[in-house]
DNA sequence: CGTAGTATTGATGGTTATCAAAAGCGGTGG
DNA sequence: CCACCGCTTTTGATAACCATCAATACTACG
């Protein structure tokens, strides 16, 4: 595992307080200003929050905002840290998690592109978040989003849109924690995958087909409440079955998608 | 396990449509009417989403509401079915679940007085809900939901609140599900049950150590993702150890937090 | 008081964890 | 270029925890 530097939080922000830059008048006039140009041409906004402020408004967002690109393994947030900043992926995938004081890790779910991390109630953070691979995002902080949720109705209402969906994500994989076999799990990961890919990768002809595993056995093993034996194991299995085919680790190509769902929702006991 | 009728989506509703409800005049003047006075003595309403709405305007949330007492067992919403409806629970404890095509199901949460139950983005519902003991609740249309999202600002924000919240509480449990042994497990139950009846019974002189534990061992295996064998051995096991103590089997006495929360958290071996 | 559902306890087995070692992969530098 | 090193992944042997199967005890309720 790489060392992982603290992200520091002394970050450079934008010089003036957050509730100015919300009311801030000279981005309200449509101008593509040099900060306005990186909302407006980003590859992600119309699928995630931001599609929330309309285009004559993104000056508001450019200027709560800060992009930034980290290398793999980066401590985006640290458990137990205080709480303030808010991130939306541009690019790459960010790892949640939470851990128990002696190690045992639960990876919670995976941020890709056009998702957002670091939403809190409490005053800490109660899980974590590390790079997988490169990735870009848009920080911003707390105070900065309570602007935007008073501010504009629909960023609340698209807010509440993800996070009830992150919900129905979570409890998607409660079942798969508490529920499912090893061979389950690993499939409903594998579909999961696809899906992802799919997403990010509308014009790929093998996008059906495709799942891109950016994560370690490490991580997968975490996010399925697994060993990295069992998920070795498992997916060597699934290859076996001529229902998986690829040596490359990160790489998967899919044999049989009905095959595959089968498996993940227990209908075939092969 | 109870015969567990179909929640009747067809059960009587205000008269009017949502639409008019939310601007009903009659409902903004501050008349206690018999409606709102069912809002204004709400036992929850000061602890739950409903404080977003002031004494002057809680007619509209009466009118838009519809309160139902429901026996033990009854299905509360069908997994898959269409999502039409959104319950606050007033008193009493409804359980959330996902089940897999050949039944084993996990329970993704317990809602007790004062939370919410029933919010979703796709057109059915991905969970089901059922009530554990005899429940008070308010029901109310998605419509309704979105009219009051819509009217009031405070009602938006306080129910992201409540989401994340949720969110937060799905996470401490895949990080259960995914990671800890069946001892943990169960020492992190019992420790949200004290804390869920510390909350609803706050003048109890006797709330730090009792837990109101009202579902039966198949919910806890459910919840737990362990066999209900498994939930009764350990609770033996705990009750051997001078742990906890009790006969009874729905209200347990903890003779020692200190000592749960280390086995809860695996700083105990023991 | 009898019955059906619920909970406890015991015996045994299976899935997955743990321990261990070897093989593969990527980067660095001689 | 290839040898070397650290890291990741795979594969194997064994063990542990929890599930399964089975029987008994308990509780609630008509």
């Amino acid at each position: 595992m790489l060392k992982a530097p603290v992200f520091p939080d002394s970050a450079p922000m934008p010089p003036s307080p957050s509730a100015q830059v919300i009311s801030h008048a000279g981005n309200r006039t449509g101008r593509a200003d040099a900060e306005s140009v990186r909302c407006l041409i980003c590859t992600v906004r119309e699928h995630n929050l931001c599609s929330s402020i309309e285009d004559q408004d993104v000056g508001v967002l450019a200027q709560a905002t800060r992009q930034l690109s980290l290398p793999p393994g980066t401590t985006v947030i640290e458990e137990g840290t205080a709480a303030s900043a808010f991130f939306n992926v541009i690019s790459g995938t960010v790892k949640l998690f939470k851990s128990l004081p002696d190690g045992r890790r639960q990876i919670t779910g995976f941020a890709d592109a056009g998702q957002f991390v670091g939403l809190s109630n409490s005053r800490t953070y109660s899980f974590g978040a590390e790079t997988v691979d490169t990735v870009l995002l848009c920080r911003c902080t707390h105070a900065q989003i309570e602007n935007l949720l008073a501010e504009y109705p629909r960023f609340a209402r698209n807010l509440l849109t993800a996070v009830t969906h992150e919900l129905t994500d979570a409890q998607e994989q409660m079942l798969l924690l508490g529920r499912k076999t090893a061979r389950e799990k690993v499939a409903s990961f594998l579909l999961d995958r696809i899906k992802q890919y799919h997403r990010t990768h509308p014009h790929d002809p093998d996008a059906e087909t495709t799942a891109s595993v950016p994560m370690t056995r490490v991580d997968i093993a975490d996010y399925l409440g697994l060993t990295i034996e069992t998920v070795s194991r498992t997916i060597s299995a699934l290859r076996r079955d001529k229902i998986i085919s690829g040596t490359e680790n990160h790489c998967i190509r899919i044999l049989s998608i009905p095959n595959l769902q089968d498996i993940a929702y227990g209908l075939k006991s092969i």
